[in-house]
DNA sequence: ATAAACCCTGGAGTACAGTCTAAGGTCAAT
DNA sequence: ATTGACCTTAGACTGTACTCCAGGGTTTAT
């Protein structure tokens, strides 16, 4: 049995993050010893790990929310439902990246078009361009 | 002169925003007329419309604040100052990309190694893979 | 015995970009 | 005259993911 020190020095993350992590739900550690401090088993330690690993892959702690359902049912879901889920985040990765790679593409094409000379910027094609209507 | 609801219909903006884009120093409407309303000048559409702009290529407020005053000081600022601006830019949005990249990148790995079967996922290299440490 | 290091709680604060509410004042039309 | 649409303010709320603080109690080492 850890305490939350040890836990958080174990995960590198810190004492708060653990306590908010269990405000939200995402972990519940059952035990506390006589002074009221946190106990945590070795489920709770897998259970962090499977939190930092899934916020390594860029899951939300909504997600990560769900995505532990999933994982402490998983004798009742199917590869299927798993799989289906990370799809699903695969598609809004890939909504982002779209979004992200139309703002680049705008910066570079107003960037390319100034001359980035050391004249007075009065007549910048990028100011000109940023207040010209977009709709 | 405008009054808000005529500059908000016109930008496609809420009031509120454009209220809260006063509050952070965005848009200085000066005058009122007698009952405390605010009026808009053709200046004040203008620096809509550059926010406006700002926006949908990406800039968070706080640049565009920056922006502004490049915009208002553009006599004094060179051609080189406002591309290094957007330059600057585009390398923070290269970090986003790349880290969306990588987290896209993570995903298709989990999902591919994934059977997507029908059977119990108590065998799901997914949820195997996320509960793994990666430090 | 006492200091350092640890633990507890509740609540506030951070950045971002607004949105919404309450409680009022004003203006145009019916 | 009264309805409805518009305007004003200050301040609270949203979601994301923590971080920090005050004001306590406990454990460990010297
Ligand atoms: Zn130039
Ligand atoms: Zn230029
Ligand atoms: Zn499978
Ligand atoms: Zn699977």
């Amino acid at each position: 049995m850890l305490k939350i020190g040890e836990l958080a020095a174990l995960a590198s993350v810190s004492r708060d993050t653990l306590r908010f992590y269990e405000k939200h739900g995402l972990i519940t550690p059952g035990e506390r010893n006589d002074a009221g401090y946190r106990l945590y088993s070795e489920t709770d330690v897998h259970r962090i790990s499977f939190i930092m690993g899934a916020k390594e892959v860029g899951f939300t702690l909504n997600e990560i929310h769900q995505l532990l359902e999933l994982e402490v049912t998983k004798d009742e879901k199917s590869c299927h439902d798993i799989k289906q889920f990370v799809d699903a985040k695969i598609s809004i990765v890939n909504q982002r990246l779209a979004e992200i790679k139309r703002i680049k593409k705008s910066l570079q094409t107003l960037s390319s078009a100034c001359c980035g000379g050391d004249e007075p910027a009065t007549h910048c094609t990028i100011l000109e361009a940023l207040s010209e209507q977009t709709n």
